[in-house]
DNA sequence: CGTTTTTGACCCGCGC
DNA sequence: GCGCGGGTCAAAAACG
């Protein structure tokens, strides 16, 4: 399972986003990030209503039942299928969620019609963002039944479909985010044909353990944002998988954090390798964001920009 | 031994 | 008609 390397989660700048260029990179990385801090908060969009009133809410409470106790780690978003022309709202959604998908011009050109005509079970697509450990709210049942690589993404989607019955035509699609590996897009299409499912989910669990397993314990993947007088460091996923992406960089660890750059000589920044400490102290921001804390300023600008460390 | 995953082949709609 | 990209099938392998 190459696909779920760890490596290849980090080294963002060798093949993560060939892509697009460094530049690309932290503007969508940020805007990303900016989006999903949004969403923590709102995570429910007002997407042209597929559903009245509390029926959407009810829906996805049977998909995802811990949404409507927390919520933070999950983001729920609605597209309908047949958008009317100049839907732009859909797509200035889709941009913020997946600007990959909506950075190819040519590709996207004509997103607010069906680039295809529906297939007989493609009804309604609900989008979900999940971080890995919110996976585990997904109380059905499901079968992998295929992957394939996608185009302009690192990251190959995976087809499920529900394994309680064999006549359920409901479907379910999984795809890491390439902004932010630790997260997952989760696309399900039609719906259940019975109430409940009739054995335990064993996909979250599946998907967890090859994350776990993928990830490298000294290596996390970040990224840095430069300002005049002031460098922020952010988590694309969390070390330890707790729900919070984001953290900044005090100027009390910007010596470990030089250190660790040395030590990793013509490695990119988002390959460093950090030392227990730093995971320690990095896992301690938790819970904040970057409106609560403060940005740090350090005294050394000298030593910035990193790639002057040699 | 039943269930799930893997993976290459195949199918389908679309653009050229 | 042909090639591309996304979705599905199905047989073999892996898993529990």
């Amino acid at each position: 399972m190459e696909d779920w390397g760890f490596q290849d989660i980090v080294t963002g700048s060798s093949g993560d986003f060939s892509n697009i260029s460094n530049t690309d990179i932290d503007q969508k990385s940020f805007l990303g990030f900016s989006s999903l801090q949004q969403f923590d908060y709102e995570f429910v969009y007002d997407f042209p209503k597929i559903f009245e009133g509390d029926e959407l809410e009810e829906l996805y409470k049977s998909f995802c039942p811990t949404v409507a106790n927390s919520g933070p780690a999950q983001t729920v978003l609605q597209f309908e299928e047949e958008s009317p022309p100049g839907s732009t709202v859909i797509q200035e959604k889709k941009a913020q969620c997946f600007p990959s998908e909506t950075s190819d011009s040519t590709t996207r050109a004509t997103a607010h019609k069906p680039r295809y005509k529906r297939r007989k079970n493609e009804h309604k697509r609900r989008v979900v963002q999940v971080y890995v450990e919110g996976i585990s709210s997904d109380v059905w049942a499901w079968r992998k039944y295929g992957q394939k690589p996608i185009k302009g993404s690192p990251y190959p989607r995976s087809y499920y479909r529900c394994s309680s019955s064999k006549e359920c035509i409901a479907r379910k699609q999984v795809e890491q985010s390439c902004t932010d590996p630790g997260m997952f897009n989760i696309t399900y299409t039609a719906e259940h044909n019975h109430s409940q499912p009739t054995r335990r989910n064993s996909l979250a669990g599946t998907i967890r353990q090859k994350f776990l397993a993928s990830r490298s314990p000294n290596r996390i993947n970040i990224k840095l944002e430069r300002t005049e007088d002031s460098i922020s460091c952010s988590k694309l996923s969390a070390p330890f998988l707790s729900t919070e992406t984001e953290a900044l960089l005090p100027s009390s660890i910007e010596e470990d954090f030089l250190q660790a750059k040395c030590n990793q000589e013509g490695k990119e920044d988002d390959e460093l390798i950090f030392s227990d400490d730093f995971f320690s102290w990095l896992e301690e921001f938790d819970g904040f964001n970057s409106d609560t804390l403060p940005i740090s300023s350090h005294s050394s600008a000298q030593q910035f920009p990193l790639s002057s460390c040699s």
